[in-house]
DNA sequence: GCCGTTTTCGGCCCGACTGTTTTCAGTCG
């Protein structure tokens, strides 16, 4: 956890040495924060073990960085950090959500509109005040209210990616410790939904008095909201709430598929009950003479009430109730039948570890096969292979796959879909590749019918196999790009040509609803971690979980196949 | 602030895009 905090804290510490003017620090510290967040080793162990000269043998650390970290792990501060916010006449943490507005245009904003906060900057963008400064004009106006917008939508909602293992964590933390029967995380986390605003444990637990005070005092706690006997609240260290509540075993299916939602599945449910002349709650499904009828668990809730169980990922209230009255739920892809993964990073473009290394971690993780999928093209920022590298790189992963059992390696390359939809690699090359991932990186804000000509173009084209994030959407951070889904669907079809989901935590595109959206035309799908670093190859269920969100079934996914079935 | 040598200071990934400007600053990846 340590790393994620100080990669954190080296990133901002960047900006304001930016926007101080410092020309190379930013740099230093950029490059530094982005390679602890992708190392596997907890900093804090790193320390614990071999000191400060350990932490400077890390790549991007020297004396300086090294010894914020020891003032992190002693005081839990980085006394310079609090200088430079001290400082700084505004809080750029506040304002990282907003895109397109960066270290300089605050303090330029700060000095010529005593902008300080987000409201200050919406105030004077609305007034029309941002587009008089130098350097300014009606358009940075525009997109700056457009990114405030954006970044008030999601507002207090955090990634599923980064919350996930803190959840899985305290899970596991409160089912071992005294009077805990059973724990489970249920709400938004529980169908998987791509944010989550917050944490709703539920729990049976013999002593439940013992339960709650284990919960107020975990080391993660910042402050307790609420310290009752069956229910409690917190907030943790991250800025995410926390409740548990405890329930009788009678209950317990009742609660959890009331505290598991969504609201309107919910809503729906009840008024099934009270049509029978029932009421629901989460304590059980009652008779008009208040008996309960059900509540144990939620199967036989769902199935008094005359609908087939369904996972929790389904129940947004997209259709999936009728479905399960008419019992013609779709069977969605387990997690265990995905067995690939299509998209990653290694040494040889700007990924952190080796072919073999990801291989390696690949197959604990129980992949089959893998395609490793480094940039080439024009994205020289992201490290692209020329053609000797490409040529260095097929014989390395040949060499691997003698030399490693029970995975298979694949030649894939992710290039880049220039803005007239042509590809910036020769054919001859395109066409030894087993696996061709097409993806845009630049040019995002064309006009909708000119990206939805550039799109179908790469679709048409024979040696692109896969369309990689298709949408370009980052989560809480930008809009994806405008075009006509419906025809990008169509083209697919008729070319045959693949649309992933980009496992990415911020990524997650498509999206559940448009998986649906694709699967409904006939759309095959791949499933892609995009992971520049081993540490990154688990975010794979991150991806099936929207697949299932959007009802997709083991057919529609391509890394379902067997490796050779894949390669047909 | 880091790195690597030229061992003690000079160079630091860089190209595309946007919106501003009329040649370039800021942001992003």
């Amino acid at each position: 956890m340590l790393n994620f905090k100080i990669a954190k804290i080296f990133s901002e510490m960047a900006e304001y040495y930016t926007m101080k003017g410092d020309q190379f620090r930013p740099r230093a510290y950029e490059k530094a924060a982005r390679l602890i967040e992708s190392m596997d080793e907890d900093l804090e162990d790193i320390y614990k073990k071999s000191g400060v000269k350990g932490l400077m043998a890390i790549e991007g650390v020297g004396r300086g960085m090294a010894e914020h970290i020891e003032e992190f792990v002693k005081t839990g501060k980085i006394k310079v950090f609090e200088k430079l916010k001290k400082e700084a006449p505004l809080d750029l943490e506040s304002f990282s959500a907003v895109e397109g507005v960066g270290p300089k245009m605050l303090l330029a904003l700060y000095k010529n509109l005593g902008v300080k906060n987000i409201r200050d900057l919406e105030k004077a963008a609305r007034k029309g005040k941002v587009r008089t400064l130098p350097r300014f004009g009606e358009k940075t106006e525009e997109n700056i209210l457009r990114s405030i917008e954006m970044s008030r939508e999601h507002r207090g909602r955090f990634l599923l990616g980064f919350v996930s293992p803190i959840i899985s964590k305290i899970e596991k933390d409160l089912a071992s410790s005294a009077g805990v029967q059973k724990v489970l995380a249920c709400g938004s986390f529980r169908r998987r939904q791509e944010t989550i605003g917050d944490i709703d444990l539920l729990a049976e637990a013999k002593d439940s008095r013992a339960a709650m005070e284990y919960f107020v005092s975990m080391p993660n706690v910042e402050k307790v909201l609420a310290h009752g006997e069956t229910k409690s609240a917190v907030r943790l260290d991250i800025g995410i709430d926390a409740d548990l509540r405890v329930v009788p075993e009678k209950s317990f299916g009742a609660a959890l598929q009331y505290f598991t939602g969504s609201k309107d599945h919910n809503i729906e449910l009840r008024k099934i009950a009270i049509k029978k002349g029932w009421k629901l709650n989460e304590y059980g499904l009652f008779d008009k003479n208040n008996r309960q009828i059900a509540g144990r668990t939620e199967e036989e809730i769902y199935k008094k009430l005359g609908l087939d169980w369904m996972p929790p990922e389904m129940r947004e209230n997209r259709g999936e109730i009728e479905l399960a009255q008419k019992h013609k739920l779709p069977k969605i892809v387990e997690y265990g039948e995905v067995i690939s993964d299509l998209q990653m990073h290694t040494t040889y473009s700007d990924g952190a570890h080796t072919i073999e290394e990801m291989a390696r971690e690949a197959q604990r993780l129980g992949r089959k096969y893998i395609a490793i999928t480094d940039h080439v093209g024009h994205l020289k920022i992201a490290g692209a292979m020329d053609v000797a590298t490409i040529e260095r790189q097929w014989r390395e992963i040949e060499k691997l796959n003698k030399k490693l059992k029970n995975i298979k390696i694949l030649k894939g390359c992710e290039v880049d879909i220039n803005p007239d939809g042509t590809i910036a690699l020769e054919d001859k090359y395109l066409a030894k590749f087993d696996v061709v991932i097409g993806a845009i990186h630049s040019n995002f804000k064309m006009e909708k019918n000119e990206m939805t000509k550039r799109l179908i173009r790469v679709i048409e084209n024979s040696h692109i196999d896969i369309i990689s994030h298709p949408t370009g959407r980052i989560i809480h951070r930008r809009a994806g790009y405008e075009f006509d889904f419906e025809a990008i669907c169509r083209a697919c079809v008729k070319s045959k040509t693949i649309l992933e989901i980009n496992t990415y935590p911020d990524r997650l595109d498509l999206n559940d609803v448009n998986i649906r959206r694709a699967i409904e035309y006939g759309v095959k799908l791949s499933l892609g971690t995009d992971a520049h670093s081993k540490n990154q190859l688990h975010y794979l269920e991150l991806g099936i979980a929207q697949a299932r969100r959007g009802f997709a079934t083991k057919k529609d996914i391509l890394n379902c196949l067997e490796v050779e079935e894949l390669l047909k």
